[in-house]
Parts: C-alpha cells; structure tokens; sequence
DNA sequence: AAATATACGGAACCATGTTCCGGTTGGCAA
DNA sequence: TTGCCAACCGGAACATGGTTCCGTATATTT
C-alpha cells in the first residue's frame, strides 16, 4: 500500500523514466563487467541509448548507481550472516564462511574494493551503505567467535571489514597475488594463540 | 669516475637542467604532503616555478618523479633488514620490525600505498622499483623465520609485501582504521600454530 | 662572437566528470 | 479526442587534469 503512512507519498514516475532507469541499470552492469565500476559517463549512457544527463537525473552520484547495480548482492551477503551463525559448527567457522561470501563478491567486482577504501566523495554514498548494511552482520559474527572465546576480542567489525577489503584490492589483477589466501592468514591472526 | 666503463657515458646536463631537476625534486616533495602524490602537475611545476613540459622532461612518468623523490627512504629500509636480521632477537622479530618501517613509510606518504596497488600504467614504475629494491630484503626475513619454523613457510614475500601495503591504503583517513594494526593481526596469522 | 646543441615555457589537445537549458512527451483533465 | 503542462530527455558546453609539441631562449663550445 504505497503512500499511506507518513512517506512523502511518492508519486508513480512516469513510463519512459521507468523505462531509462531500467535500461541504465543494466547498461551500468554491462559496463561495470566490461571495464570496472569507473567505466565512463558517456559509455553506460550510449550502452543504455541515452544522453548523459538522464544518467545524473537518475543516479545523481556514481555511488547511488554502483548501489543500485549491486543491491540485491549485498542484501544476500547481509542475510547470510544470521544463516551461518545458526547453521555452522562455531562462530569462527560462521564469520570465516561469512568472510568468504564477502570476499567472493569483491573480487569478482573490479575496481569495487579500490572505490570502497577511495576517499573521493564520488563513492562517500557506497561506502556509507556497504558499511549500514554489512557492519552489524560482520559485529554479530565477531561478537559470537569472541564471546566464544575463539578470537581475540579487541579487534572492531569496522577495522576487520576494512582489512578485508582492502586485501581484496587489485585481486585477479596479478596472478602471483591470493587475495583470499591473504585474507585467511589475517583472520588466522584473529584467533586466541 | 663517471664515463669509464661501458656505459653510454652520459654527457654532463646543463647547468639550468639540473638547477631546475633540484627544484622539482623539492617541490613535488612539498606537494605531495601537501596533497599527496597526486598532487596535479601544474601545482608541482607552479612550485618549482618552471613549465610543464619541464617535469615531462626530466621525469616522463609521474612514477619516475616519485621514485626520485623516495629513493633515500626506500633504500634506508632495504638496508635496515639485513641489520634487523643480525641484530634482532629472532627472525621473526626482525621481520615483524622490518615490516613495521615500511607501514611507516607508507602511511606517511598520502597516497602511495594506493598507487603502489594501482593498476595504472602511469605507475608500473613505482611499482616495479620498490619490488626491485625491497622483495629481495623481504624474503630474506621471510625465509629466516621460516626456516627457524616460526612461521608457516607456504607464502611468497610478493604475497606478503601487497597484503601489507594494502593494508595501508587509507590509514590516517579514518582514526577508527588503524593500519600498524592490522598488520600485526596478519602477521600474527603468518605464525604457526 | 658566432654556432650549435640543449633545454625551456606554456598553449593546445585529449579524456572524463558535471551542469544546464531548449525541446519533447507521457498522463491527465476537459 | 484533444490540449495542456509538469516531468523528462538529449547533448552541447564547461571544468579539471594529464600529455604533447614547437617556437624561443640560453648554456656551452669553437
């Protein structure tokens, strides 16, 4: 029931809005695979044929259209978590395979990781949702593995998701280079010795 | 004796060629804490009060001017692992103080640890002389305290050194992220167990 | 002093992000 | 069905920063 409660009552857009936007989403997709999420303006508007102003109507900043692409992966990263707490045999075990999912998506992203850790504005919007979204998830887990006693207790969700994702950075770029090999030497370092 | 050998025997630069190499040198040292190694090319040039084309020129890649102006640190480190191994109490504490002197280097240098990782080929340079000049003193650590089985002996220096620079990207932006920690944690993973 | 090689400056060019506005059109009301 | 207008569109124009190029200036040599 849209527009009930106290909502701004948003009013249906119109069809061809409806349609670009559509259209820029998958165009951005396309692009983000073909050349990374710095792909330039003008090539997702000519993917989606449209002009690039219509781009900056729809996703005034890169950030909100990198969002958008990726929403509905980040919400099954999110909703992983609760799932292997109460499916694997440890907390350690649960945030170790969170960490992979977390991993997983990152590296098969390029140039996501780099725009994540960036501190050009441009990206301020996706690193404030990866952080809304995915912080409390990686607390719970890490929370439980101390409260287990399985790892040390003084490491933050925040400065863990940020290790991580920065070890993902220029992952599949040099082949000499295991991201995710790096990454479980840093959650090794995690446990109680 | 410059000119012996079988080199090209450089002829002797111009008295204003090195007059303004000098100045470059001390002006994109300037900007570059001033805004870190991306400091635009028309600032360092306005600084060193010369042209553009002037610091195309002398350093055709904005890596060779970074290299120019590091080279002092960089070799200070290379030399202090050796040092550190025959001073230190055990290898891996050698390593441990060898990897600290070069966080240190690298969060104090807004900017570098980012571009070391850049895929951008405007810095393959820089990335190539610090692979050059430190993954030899790297390995050499790293294979001591393997050796001495103090830790696990399956991950390569390159692996080691890129985990570890990632790491730094972004330390000092956000007080909550705490690089020099993070590192410790991954080396601490590096342990065996 | 003249000749030559070397180096210099900065305008011009290219790539990319961003803004703005004249023209177009979907949806609604008459 | 027709006509109106708010919403929307396209892309030219502007801003920024890297890179190239060449006419001019100057250090060095003869």
């Amino acid at each position: 029931m849209p527009g009930s409660g106290s909502e701004p009552a948003a009013p249906r857009k119109r069809a061809d809005a409806r349609r670009n936007e559509e259209a820029l989403l998958e165009a951005a997709a396309a692009a983000f695979i073909a050349s990374g999420i710095d792909a330039p303006v003008r090539d997702i508007a000519a993917r989606a044929g449209v002009g690039v102003g219509t781009i900056y109507r729809h996703f005034p900043t890169r950030a909100e259209l990198v969002v958008a692409v990726y929403r509905h992966q980040v919400e099954a990263c999110a909703e992983a978590g609760p799932v292997l707490l109460a499916g694997a045999g440890s907390p350690y075990t649960a945030l170790a395979r969170w960490i992979d999912l977390f991993v997983d998506f990152l590296v098969t992203k390029h140039g996501l990781a780099e725009a994540l850790q960036s501190d050009d504005a441009t990206f301020a919007a996706l690193h404030e949702y990866f952080l809304d979204r995915l912080l409390p998830v990686c607390a719970e887990l890490l929370g439980a593995a101390a409260a287990a006693g399985e790892i040390r207790s003084d490491i933050e969700a925040l400065e863990l998701m940020r290790g991580v994702g920065n070890l993902c950075i220029g992952a599949g770029r040099d082949p000499r280079y295991d991201a995710r090999r790096m990454v479980g030497v840093l959650l090794a370092g995690l446990r109680v010795r």
